[in-house]
DNA sequence: GTGCATGCAAAAATTTTGCACATCA
DNA sequence: TGATGTGCAAAATTTTTGCATGCAC
C-alpha cells in the first residue's frame, strides 16, 4: 500500500461522514502513514510543526483516522500510543517489562478464539487490543548475571 | 478474601522490599479492595480526601500494589483504570462502543494460547491486557431501529 | 454564502516532583 | 535517630475547548 492509497480511503470516509476534506488532514494522514511504527502525538507534531499544524488538530484528525479504522489506538508502556492500521498485516504487542522492546506477533488461533469470544457474549465484534508483558531472553540472563540497570539503548525510557 | 488479608498480602509486599508500613497505605489498600469494580484515580480520592490522603499519595501507592501484583492496571475507554487483583477470579473485559458497558469474561483457551505466545518469543510471561470492543445485542438492535442516541445511563458517558 | 475546520491560546485534566514536616523501624 | 513517607503546592504533561478567521463545498 502507498502512502496515497491511505490518503485515499481517509477522503472516502470524510466524504462518507460528509466532512470536509481539507490539506492539513490531507497531510495528517500522509504523516501517520510514514510513521516507523507506533507513535504518539509529540512524535507526530515534530513532523507536522513545520507546516503550521497544531496540536488540537492532530488530537481531531486522529480521532477522525481511528473511528475510520484507519488508525489503531492503544496504550503501551504508559503512553497513549497510535499506529497505522492498513498498511501492514493485522498484529498484537508483547513487551518486554525491564528493557522495553516492543515485539510485533501475529497469531491466527488467538484471533479466532476473540472473535468467538466476542460473539458468545451476543456482541458483534469491533477491535480488540492484546498486550502482553513479560521479561524478553536476554533480560532473563542479565536479572540472573546481576541486578544491573537494563540496556541503556532500547531501555525503559524508550518511547513506545 | 477478606479486605484484611488483601492489606496483609501488602504488609508482606512492603516488608520484603523493606518499605515503610503506615496507615496511610493501609487505608488505600483497605479502600481499594473495597472498590466494587475497576475504578480511577478520581474515583479513589473521593472516598480518601476525608482520610487527608492527597492524590500523589493515591498515585505512588497505586503503583506499589501494581507491583505487588495486588492491583491491574489498565486503560479502557480512554481512561486509566486499576482494579484489585485478588479477591476475583482473573478476567478480562468486553466493551460495548455505543453504550459503554464493560462485561468480564474468564477463558481458558485464550489464557493457554495468550502463554503459548509469550514464551514461543522466549520470554518469560508477567501479565497481560485483553481488552475488545464491539456493539452489544442491545444496541445491535437499537442501531437498526433508529439513529438515536445510546441510553443515558450506562451510556458512554459512564466511567470505567 | 454557509457551515465546517483550523490555529491559537486558555483551560481542564492528569500525573509528577520538590520540599518541609511527620512517621516508621 | 536516620531513613522513608506524606501532604501540599507547584510544575509538567497531556488533552480539550472557545473563538475569530479561513477554507471547502
Amino acid at each position: 500500500m502507498q502512502p496515497e492509497d491511505f490518503v485515499q480511503l481517509f477522503r472516502k470516509y470524510l466524504r462518507s461522514r460528509e466532512l470536509h476534506i481539507t490539506r492539513t488532514r490531507e497531510r495528517i494522514a500522509e504523516e501517520v502513514f510514514q510513521m516507523p511504527g507506533h507513535f504518539d502525538v509529540p512524535d507526530l507534531w515534530v513532523k507536522l510543526r513545520q507546516d503550521q499544524i497544531a496540536p488540537a488538530t492532530i488530537y481531531r484528525t486522529l480521532e477522525l483516522l481511528t473511528e475510520a479504522g484507519l488508525v489503531r489506538k492503544f496504550f503501551i508502556r504508559d503512553r497513549m500510543c497510535y499506529e497505522e492500521n492498513l498498511g501492514r498485516p493485522h498484529h498484537e504487542h508483547l513487551i518486554c517489562s525491564r528493557c522495553g522492546q516492543v515485539v510485533e506477533f501475529s497469531d491466527r488461533a488467538l484471533e479466532e478464539r476473540l472473535a468467538e469470544i466476542v460473539e458468545v457474549h451476543g456482541f458483534r465484534h469491533q477491535s480488540h487490543q492484546v498486550v502482553l508483558a513479560g521479561l524478553c531472553s536476554r533480560c532473563q540472563q542479565e536479572e540472573i548475571k546481576t541486578n544491573s540497570e537494563p540496556p541503556g539503548l532500547g531501555g525503559p525510557e524508550a518511547r513506545c
